[in-house]
DNA sequence: GACAAAAATGTGCTCGAACACATTAAAAAA
DNA sequence: TTTTTTAATGTGTTCGAGCACATTTTTGTC
């Protein structure tokens, strides 16, 4: 009644052969009625599942499994991506899970597109990958669907219906935590500003998500603070940083900041300057957000987890081939505070 | 050279058969210089790993966890390691993996030896366990190396260096990050009190490592914080609502209160009368601390997780007996800061 | 009833590792 | 050299699912 039973106990108590039980099981045909009656029979009161161990080893196939992702030498951020995938690469290649980075500019949709060909030309079994472009993401998402590969998106969203598998934050919820947090520093009243700060602006769904929520906290609670939003974007002549400064110089006074994408230290190095009381919260644990952070000229980070985000995909797809596992459509991960004394915790 | 391969590949390779690759590779002898140093040659060339799968399925052994957890009736923080367990079983129990559960009651180390004594009875090939009370646990971890069990610890530390896998967080840092929150909060100035509110104190060094951790910050930034230390026990005959409400009668006024336990909704109940501008850290994501988190009676809460805990430790062992992966013999995890905007992603 | 065609059922092999057992080769004793 | 003993090597089976193929049973037709 507990046990685990197999294809042979099944066919023995049905009285037939195992043969016949496969076919029943796997809707085959070929069975005759009274047959088909003795193993239902059979298997209605025993809820039998397949061994996923023995089924693994029979279908001993070699799965491809390929990662769009943007190069972490132009942003930081994605770097504990890679480092996931050596971990998830070393744990299952005994496995016969073979994983193909495409890499490609975190500006360029052009680059996007050439390494998506290149990757779905090798006709993988799956495609994860980071959606910037919505576009073209949503074009690569149906070329999966029509050629039979699974599809699983992290860290972005894209509004497909047919994506098996969906690992990302909540990022209007993202701007209330932050929000909260400042409500919590400053009181019943208080001037912030939104900064959304990136060298393109590609990713201007992923902010405006967060300014909205951001924003949303305060209206709910009708509290009386005043939000201003900028938009800081590289000029093509002058170094970043400089911009930032120049930024800041025409800045009225404000008690606190909140920069929606990973570019805070940038506006950190030059706060004692110009906003000596201001706090800072911005996202993700880059090495030079941590450096000011811990310098407390950052109050806190929000981290967005984009390691275990694509360990997650990964192990969920792998689990899915290997073992039948069902896909998680959608799943939504924990917003984490950080601070100077909870962040080593959080990078492994 | 990339290729996966098997026993029969090196024997091919080697010019033996599988048998002898087989005697080679598990060191059982029988095997000429000659024969041993062929095989050799193609071993250090290729690096060979058996197939996880294939080797799993000739083990084909059901392996029995036992748990040894306290009862979530008599406090709500263990509910979640149930949920844990249950979502285990429904996952493993077609790779052969039994769980067996061994409740005690959190205050009575007589109970604990009983669990542990029935559970082990049964000749388990793993136990973990909730070490609450010191020496009986490490007496039950003592027995188990004896027995050959492997013995796994969550939430609790104990210091027994044959313990093959620990999980839990780091108490003492988990009291710092507390203190930075206050710090944020309040300044560089203020008057902050350190409650130890349990029924029983058993479980003592918990509250103590975090009580150090919280004085620790402040000693090294040299800040003007004074600290008082309160140790509140439920008293035999008064409800235990009503001690609460008696030392806050008695309390000077402070700044802000950090509770060591799940038990600072019982301070939040009554905070808006005896202390309404004071700000409450606690513990733990249980119902009633939701609640006042809620409220804003509770300003922030240290996740300890206990559902990942048990999620993780199982995972472990799972692996550890169907595919040879290794224990993490030990694993910290993160500290996280929860507050009324980013706790339902951490209910799961 | 005989025989072909079709349907139903059973058998046997594979996946890779692991080990029992059978077989062969080499060394020791006669 | 022959026999006995020991060492070395190879073969075959198991784990459970899944499918190809062989075999048996049933149905249809003259």
């Amino acid at each position: 009644m507990k046990e685990n039973y197999t294809i042979k106990d099944i066919a023995e108590l049905a009285g037939v052969s195992k043969g016949t039980v496969d076919r029943v099981i796997h809707k085959r045909g070929k069975v005759s009625p009274k047959a088909l009656e003795q193993v239902n029979k059979v298997l209605d009161k025993i809820e039998y599942k397949p061994n996923p161990i023995a089924k693994s080893l029979k279908n001993n196939k070699i799965y491809n499994i390929a990662i769009l992702l943007p190069d972490a030498d132009a942003d930081p951020y994605w770097l504990p991506c890679y480092e996931a995938i050596k971990q998830i690469e070393q744990e299952f290649s005994h496995f016969g899970i073979k994983i193909n980075k495409g890499v490609f500019k975190p500006k360029s949709t052009k680059s996007f597109t050439k390494a998506a060909d290149l990757v779905i030309a090798e006709k993988p079994d799956a495609v994860l990958m980071v959606p910037l472009f919505y576009k073209e993401a949503e074009h690569v998402a149906k070329m999966c669907v029509a050629a039979g590969i699974k599809i699983a998106t992290f860290n972005n969203y894209i509004k497909e219906p047919q994506i098996n598998l969906e690992i990302g934050q909540d990022l209007f919820q993202s701007g209330r935590v932050a929000a909260k947090l400042f409500n919590m520093l400053l009181g019943n009243k208080a001037t912030l500003a939104v900064l959304h700060i990136d060298e393109a602006f590609q990713n201007a769904s992923h902010m405006q998500e967060k300014e909205r929520g951001f924003k949303d906290y305060f209206a709910q609670k009708e509290l009386a603070y005043t939000i201003n939003v900028h938009n800081i974007k590289k000029e093509s002549k002058i170094p970043f940083d400089q911009t930032i400064e120049n930024f800041l110089k025409s800045l009225d006074a404000v008690d606190g900041l909140f920069v929606t994408t990973s570019k805070a230290y940038l506006l950190a190095n030059h706060i004692a300057a110009y906003l000596p009381k201001s706090f800072i919260i911005g996202y993700d644990l880059v090495a030079e957000n941590i450096k000011y952070l811990e310098e407390d000229k950052i109050a806190f980070l929000i981290h967005q987890d984009p390691k275990k985000q694509v360990y997650l995909s990964l192990t969920n797809l792998i689990e899915f081939f290997l073992f039948d596992k069902p896909l998680q459509e959608s799943l939504t991960l924990p917003i984490d505070i950080i601070n100077t004394e909870n962040y080593p915790q959080y990078l492994n």
